[in-house]
DNA sequence: GTCTATACCCTGATAGAC
DNA sequence: GTCTATCAGGGTATAGAC
C-alpha cells in the first residue's frame, strides 16, 4: 500500500497516473490481463497467469507485491489505457442532433466495441466491493467524461431546454451502457434483440423533444 | 445435468419453477445465499457453506449434485422467489404521468431496494459467461417484465405518440437500472451523486415531452 | 533479476460409520 | 440421511541457487 510496485524504468514517466513499465512488466501484464479478464479475479491463479505470461512465479512477485497488487496495477493500466480520452480528443459539431449522433458513435465504437471493455466492466462489477478504488476510478474514467461532455453542451445551448442537465446526461449514457449490459452480457441480443439504430433513435426523439416543445 | 438436485417432499409442487424444498434444504440455500452474494462464485467454499449452513458438507453433496449444481439452484430461487411477480400482480392508474412515476416508485421500493438485489445482480453479471442460462433467466423475469407493461402501455396509449415502444422501453429501464449500478455499485452516491428524484424527472420529462409535442 | 523447488494451507469431492 | 475423516490436487507465497 505504502510502496509502488513499479521499479525504477528509463521510460518517462509522463505523469503520475501512468507508471514507468519496464519489458519484463509489460510482459507479464500482458499475461494477467488474458487470464483475468477471463477467469475473474478468484478464479485466476498465480501459476496460470506466470505460464500465460512466460515467466516464473517467483519473477511476479519480485514485481508485484502479490495478486492483489498485480489486479490493481492491471485494471488501473487497462481502464486508463483504453478509455482515458475517448471523450476528449474528438472535434464535435455543434448541431445537436449530429452531435448527440456522433457521441453515440464514439460510444459503440471507441468503447462498446473494443474486446476488452465488456470483460473490464464485468470484472469491475464482480469486484467493486472488494476493490472499492477501482470502481471509483472507472466511473471517473469511462463514464464521468462522456457525463460531463454532455453537461457542458446542455449548458452551451440553453435553446434545447433541458432543465437538469446532470439527470439527462445520466439518462442518456446510462441508455447506452444497460443496452451494452442487456444484449449482450445478459443475452438480449439472442432473445429480444433491439438494434443500436432503434436505441439511438429513441433517445434522440426524447432529448430533442424539448427543444421542439419550448418552440412552439 | 439429466437429474434434478431436489429429492421428493410433502410439499406440494406448483409449477416446474419452484420445485419442492426440504426444511434441510432450505437451509443449506439460506448459508449458501449469505456466502454466495457475499464471496461470488469461485470465492466461495463448500465449507463455508457447510459451516454457515450448519450442516456437514457431505449433506450438502447429498441434495445437490455439486458446486455447479447449488448455485445454479440457488440463483434460481433467489431470481424467481424475489422479482418474478414485481411489475405484474399491481393495479395501475391510466394516466400517463401517474403511471409512469409508479412504474418507477416500483422498481425502487420492490427491486432496487431489495438488500438481495445489488448482489444477486452483480453475481449474475459477474458470472454471465459460466452461467448463461442464469443471466437469460435473469433477463426475463426482471427486466423482460418491466418493459412488456410499458410496451403495453404505449400501445394502448397511441396519444403519447411514441414511435418505438420497445426502444423508448429499453430507455426508460436501462436508465433506472444504470443508475442504481452507477450510484450504488460504483460509488457515485459518493463522488456524483444524483437523487432518484431528479433522474424520475427528467426521465418523466422526457417520454411525456412526446405529447406536447404532438398536441401542439 | 530470474529461475527451480517447496512450505503450508485450503479446495471440491468421496468413503464409510451410525 | 447425516455425520467425521480423508483424498488428491491446486492455492498463495517464499527460500535459496545462479
Amino acid at each position: 500500500m505504502s510502496q509502488t510496485p513499479f521499479s525504477e524504468s528509463t521510460t518517462l514517466v509522463t505523469n503520475e497516473e501512468s507508471p514507468a513499465v519496464t519489458q519484463k512488466q509489460e510482459q507479464i501484464l500482458q499475461g494477467a490481463m488474458r487470464v483475468f479478464l477471463r477467469s475473474g479475479y478468484a478464479g485466476t491463479s498465480m501459476d496460470r497467469v506466470s505460464t500465460e505470461a512466460g515467466v516464473s512465479k517467483q519473477t511476479i512477485y519480485s514485481h508485484f507485491r502479490d495478486k492483489k497488487g498485480l489486479f490493481k496495477a492491471l485494471i488501473e493500466r487497462v481502464t486508463i489505457g483504453n478509455f482515458q480520452s475517448v471523450f476528449c480528443d474528438g472535434e464535435f459539431k455543434d448541431e445537436p442532433s449530429v452531435f448527440l449522433r456522433d457521441l453515440t458513435t464514439i460510444f459503440f465504437t471507441k468503447v462498446a466495441d473494443n474486446p476488452d471493455y465488456l470483460p473490464l466492466l464485468r470484472l469491475i462489477l464482480a469486484e467493486s466491493e472488494n476493490f472499492p478504488e477501482l470502481a471509483k476510478l472507472y466511473a471517473r474514467t469511462v463514464i464521468q467524461q462522456g457525463k460531463k461532455l454532455l453537461i457542458k453542451y446542455f449548458a452551451d445551448h440553453p435553446e434545447l431546454n433541458v432543465d437538469d442537465p446532470e439527470a439527462i446526461a445520466q439518462i442518456f449514457f446510462g441508455a447506452l451502457v444497460s443496452h451494452v449490459i442487456v444484449q449482450e452480457m445478459l443475452y438480449g441480443k439472442e432473445m429480444v434483440p433491439l438494434s443500436r439504430d432503434r436505441l439511438v433513435n429513441g433517445l434522440m426523439s426524447l432529448v430533442l423533444a424539448q427543444q421542439k416543445n419550448k418552440e412552439s
